[in-house]
DNA sequence: CTCCCCATGCAACATTGTTGCACAGGTGTT
DNA sequence: AACACCTGTGCAACAATGTTGCATGGGGAG
């Protein structure tokens, strides 16, 4: 849960209206400690009031459009949202299982060097970058070892 | 066009049979020069010859779970196939135009510090990292900068 | 009070990916 | 040679996800 967003000055910042149903996304897309579908948020918001699966798709675009949010690659066939980098929530790394699909969050890490780097070889304007870390994750690795350890005592 | 793979052997290396589709996919995702969507594929391996949209899929399925080909997001909505790198196709990010939502490759830099340091500091397993960088491309930088001059001129 | 704008809902559609089943060609076995 | 078998492909139907056009209702400006 994110104590640090003020999310109705966040959009009122972006000259938006802090509307109950986007203020309700913020906190969605805000409180998860990690980026979340378009069809979980739809899920988690029905379940405390209804509302219209467009009207989530149509605020998901509006806060990516206005930078508040961020949609993400999920590492699998998905697209996942999550809080845009300020203050509050500094840039960092995504990490996706290839084998059970969790989709986690990484430690910051220094990337603005690599910007730098970057943009002196590149001719546009670069606004944004994003890392997807793939692999496999602490559980995988635990259950796999498990697995091998078995099969050893047999 | 990539003239150094030889995608038959590639395959074989995998275990997988060079059928003739399988290397018409190989051939179009190696040959773009920049990573490509499944329905693109699709619409341009119809163009030669007859293959269904699903056997595509099916075969892109087993081309990135292989490791030749991999699945990457396209900035958009869109999932992208560009080949995995190998010694021919070293890991490059890509950048993709907020404005006109081309996608492009970009310079390999050295990530592999990156990939150390994010190590050091996480559980689980890292096997691969996706770099995305976002912004706004070449030509509609020179675009904007038309219309402002025009402007001007007025 | 009236008009207009904007957020929302609803239904229908479009796109993209998936599944189950059939079939054809090649391989190995009897 | 006849047979079963496996694998790659096609087809159709489905499922999931995102989009569009239009209606409505509330709040603010004139």
């Amino acid at each position: 849960m994110c104590q640090h967003c003020n999310y109705p000055e966040l959009l009122d910042v972006m000259g938006l209206d802090p509307t109950p149903n986007r203020l309700r996304v913020m906190e969605v897309v805000g409180n998860n400690t990690s980026p979340i579908g378009a069809q979980d948020i739809f899920t988690t918001l029905s379940r405390t009031a209804e509302i219209n699966r467009v009207t989530v798709y149509r605020i998901l675009d509006l806060l990516v459009e206005k930078g508040l949010v961020e949609r993400l690659s999920g590492g699998g066939r998905s697209l996942v949202y999550g809080m845009a980098p300020n203050e509050n929530h500094p840039a960092h790394p995504h990490f996706h299982c290839k084998n059970c699909g969790v989709l986690q969050c990484m430690q910051p890490v220094s990337l603005n060097v690599d910007i730098k780097d970057i943009q002196r070889s590149f001719a546009g304007e670069i606004r944004g970058v994003e890392v997807l870390v793939s692999g496999i994750c602490r559980n995988c690795l635990r259950t796999e070892q498990d697995r091998r350890t078995k099969r050893k005592e047999r």
